[in-house]
DNA sequence: AAGAACGCCGTAAACCTTTACAGTTTTTGC
DNA sequence: GCAAAAACTGTAAAGGTTTACGGCGTTCTT
């Protein structure tokens, strides 16, 4: 096994100068860092990472914490971040919270306690007060995606104003009875999001002077088979069945546009649905939605966090309360049109 | 920061003491063991990973490399091996391959010089030789889900056998005209499941005596639209349609019942479809499929591994080469019946 | 031309564990 | 009750880097 020590004896010098010189930090002569250079590369020498870690505290590695990778809005954000923090240059390691119970715990004591991170990205989360307070003894820094998190620093879009958005959109079509299929808090993914997008759609129906009724409400867990299910109940009764919906999510969106299928109803003819998303399959069903940019959050969080672990400031290191807006789009497809229906 | 010498001095023992309680290994007095624990409690003590790793030569991290993060296929897996090995106390570090040129070579050397993992588990990749020397110069386990690796060890289902069963299912419901709609090598997630499949396919028709026609047979790159696409094209045309398809992704499925529909076609009556995953969304939709149980294949993969490492065996540390088949399910749902068109 | 300033480089300490070895105490076998 | 074995524990080395510090030679200033 290669150690610096071959290599500052291949070249002719200490191993604190093959150090300098591979690290480029101070000053070496033009000379020594070209044998150095040279010699590591014949020797095919890399530092060890547990040695680098050990001398200087330094991991280069970023923990990430999600609630599940086995769905899409989370596999996607992580597909950003991986790109992103490889391109730096930075490991991640990763924690799932799915496995059970017991399992949420154990991560919180292994990602605090064995200290191999240099930060934390949590993907919409919401921690507990014990979590963050664990996380927070790390003194280092902590970045949440999708969703605040009180006391450190998250990115996340306007839930609120895209809830807004999605339903202004479908009241510029001339629609006045819109329902909604809003999230499921119980999907422990949770950040409020739920609450939030269902406000931003009463305020919309509410500055527009529309009546709001609670058959027009309905909660699924974002899966297709739940946005399927939730439109089902609520296009399938005549006496109150509205001509637009909003589902929180581009699956529920999917499974709505089926619904509505099977119930023999066209879209957008006889109903327009709006997701909220950007899911790739879309444009494929060609649902009208709300683009977060999924991967593009993950990736600017990612890089983010390093640029706090290497602007080498103090202050910058700790954890200070700070929200990130991140901008969304309207992306007006196929499933939304005109309000068509007789009065 | 408290270390394990506040450890020491707390409890009354020495920093080996400390140690060999903590860790188990070696005998130590119920006493000692006591006072360490109380005192390693108190202090929320937990060793430095990189000292450790530094000491012991093992990081108790596993490298994970895939081609995509943001595809059912690879997220499930990924899912499975994380839950795995935090059970058994394993960190991961996780490599994506999708971040663009360049990438791919970066991770392969980072992979292997920073010797951070104690061994790789790679899903679905087809590596390059110059990739599988640099690997398998690590001298530490590698393990493939998703394919063979030829000198090294993989965990596989049949997918020849797969694709046979598939399309004998078909057979035995009577049907005669049967089409496929195939992997696209190009997907680069190919490890030769485009061509397995589609010869186990081919063999089931040939051994009971049933045409093929080219026509019947279409690439698509596993995704939703991609089936859609395909399946349109192929039923779309009245001169040589079939009266079934095998669909080798349940993606693909799915867009295959859609373009079904779209075509005025009843699934199953007119047409019947069967997929190959296990995809969640296959009961949604009916799908009938070969469940191939992706999840617990990683889980399967990451435990394999570690199982390797924790042998002690030095036998079993080195590479051979050793391919696991991994069972398969047909699971019948209501997108396959009876042959039911007038001949 | 002398002294200061600076650039370069090597020695050795520090980072935090684990573990070989040796020394001490306890248990076991007869 | 004694010798031998076993169990327990402490000291110190090892693992592979980075970096503070100090020494030396070169260049700059006056």
């Amino acid at each position: 096994m290669v150690g610096i020590i071959e290599v500052a004896q291949r070249a002719g010098v200490s191993t604190a100068t093959v150090s300098r010189a591979l690290n480029g930090k101070s000053h070496v002569s033009a000379r020594a860092r070209e044998r150095v250079l040279k010699a590591a590369q014949e020797l095919g020498y890399v530092a060890s990472s547990s040695a680098y870690t050990l001398a200087t505290g330094r991991s280069r590695n970023i923990g990430v914490v999600l609630p599940f990778i086995d769905r899409w809005f989370f596999s996607a954000v992580l597909e950003g971040i991986v790109n992103a923090l490889v391109s730096r240059g930075y490991d991640i390691t990763l924690y799932s919270l799915s496995g059970g119970a017991g399992h949420r715990e154990r991560v919180f004591e292994d990602l605090v306690l064995r200290k191999r991170v240099d930060g934390v990205l949590t993907v919409a989360l919401k921690l507990s007060d014990r979590e963050l307070e664990k996380l927070t003894a790390l003194t280092k820094p902590i970045v949440g995606i999708g969703g605040p998190i009180p006391g450190a620093r998250s990115l996340s879009i306007d839930d609120e104003g895209a809830g807004r958005l999605a339903t202004q959109h479908l009241i510029s079509l001339g629609h006045t009875e819109i329902g909604m299929i809003a999230g499921n808090p119980a999907s422990e993914m949770d950040f409020h999001q739920p609450y939030l997008r269902k406000t931003g759609y009463q305020e919309a129906l509410l500055d527009a002077n529309l009546d709001f009724k609670p058959q027009w409400m309905a909660e699924a867990d974002f899966t297709v088979a739940g946005g399927y299910h939730a439109a089902k109940q609520m296009l399938g009764d005549p006496r109150h069945n509205p001509t637009a919906i909003f589902c929180a999510s581009d699956e529920m969106g999917f499974g709505a546009i089926q619904a509505a299928r099977d119930l023999g109803m066209r879209v957008p003819q006889d109903i327009s649905v709006i997701g909220l998303d950007g899911h790739p399959l879309g444009r494929f069903y060609g649902l009208s939605t709300i683009n977060q940019k999924t991967r593009e959050q993950g990736e600017h969080g990612a890089n983010w966090i390093v640029d706090i672990l290497e602007s080498g400031d103090e202050r910058e290191l700790a954890n200070i309360e700070q929200l990130n807006t991140w901008p969304i789009d309207l992306e007006v497809r196929s499933s939304t049109a005109k309000r068509a229906r007789e009065e």
